[in-house]
DNA sequence: CGAAAATTAAAACGTACGTTTGAATAATAC
DNA sequence: GTATTATTCAAACGTACGTTTTAATTTTCG
């Protein structure tokens, strides 16, 4: 009943969370049931309920270790733009490389569970759930923060609300780039199958392009 | 324990459909039980097994009845746009209008419940559900489809695997735009409050710069 | 009206879930 | 080596779920 990419990697507590980051992405949190998740990593149902508390202490835990990891980086890589330019301003497509391009290079890390919690991270977005939504919230505060901050100094001449959305519209676009390539490959049939190297550069084009694009004008449309 | 809402609005089939997409969206399919669908609509619990067969029934005619109205507003709209250009290129901007355009449009919709489904759709692209995914995607075909070659058309010199993923980010963007606004306002606050009749011209800039942007070089980043 | 069909109603069925319990075992500390 | 703590284990608990059943009621239509 065990799971060979579980068995015998880790303690207890480290095969429950490698295992619950990949079937709570294939199935969702609802989908996914304590019996499944400790079956599938070779140890008593009780466990989880004994290492985490309950289910959703353990869904917070699967995000917490991956999101404090991935948003140091985010913010290590700021940190260097911003000393490099030693107080100049960071051009634009850097800060969103730091952003977003560390979540890609994350993403691309498919023997490492990278792949798949970005995924996972991806649909949560969305998730109804509130208490989803919330620690989700307080895990990206600080980070996004300094982001907004540095986008803020970097095109001053911008109005906030105008980053602010864009950089919504950025995490958007990411995000199903990430988790919802089934869908379109569902509608159109195929993608390439070359294309998980060159899916940072496509998506960090296409973010740039849309940074960039000239405000919109609330009057007519083009 | 009926909602006001519901209460007397239609017929028994049509205030489980209205209840079931506002829960749907609130709180998920899983999350969703048929007893609460039933007591917010003022019906007897066997309703929608009577009237749908199956939860999973009921889902899919949720979505069934809005989609198949969205996409036929697309693609008579690039219908339209056909006909005036009259054999002669159709502007990228046009397309991207009558197909991201016409679901914002929904969207704006509040009072006729066009918001809630399609917070809800955006949602549901990333549906891990395998039977949600499988009629999204046979809804989605055909306007798909003919999107896709009017925008080859259009862009002939564009690598059609270009289009293809500039086409999947631009659903991501505008999916989130419009189903993940709580996780910004959680993330950064607040945004202002006149907002949502801008978001249509917002998030068309966006896709519009997004889509015209330079093509990657697959090799250094900027 | 009165038979036939469609719809609503209350109650129950079987199942799967998250969690808890209390004993058994393993690891640690003195 | 023994006492203490940490962990694992099998079993069970109570609950909520989707669905089904059977009867009552309403609607349809000749």
């Amino acid at each position: 009943m065990t799971d060979s990419l579980a068995k015998g990697h880790g303690d207890t507590r480290s095969r429950i969370l490698d295992v619950a980051e990949v079937l709570f992405m294939e199935q969702g949190f609802d989908g996914t049931s304590m019996r499944s998740i400790t079956s599938h990593a070779g140890v008593n149902l009780a466990a989880v309920n004994y290492h985490f508390g309950s289910k959703e202490q353990l869904i917070q835990e699967v995000f917490h270790r991956r999101l404090t990891e991935l948003n140091r980086i985010r913010l290590t890589r700021l940190g260097e733009l911003e000393a490099e330019a030693g107080g100049a301003s960071i051009k634009p497509s850097r800060i969103v490389d730091a952003f977003f391009g560390t979540a890609l290079r994350m993403a691309s890390d498919v023997e490492g569970g990278g792949h798949t919690f970005m995924r996972l991270l991806g649909r949560t977005y969305t998730e109804p759930q509130a208490f989803v939504r919330k620690f989700l919230a307080e895990e990206y505060a600080e980070c996004v923060e300094h982001f907004l901050a540095a986008l803020y100094r970097a095109l001053p001449e911008v109005d906030r609300n105008e980053i602010l959305w864009r950089f919504h519209f950025m995490m958007g676009a990411m995000s199903y780039a990430i988790a919802g390539t089934d869908a379109l490959q569902l509608v159109t049939g195929k993608f390439d199958d070359e294309d998980p190297s060159r899916l940072e550069s496509r998506l960090m084009s296409f973010l740039l392009g849309g940074l960039r694009a000239p405000l919109a004008d609330f009057g007519a449309a083009q």
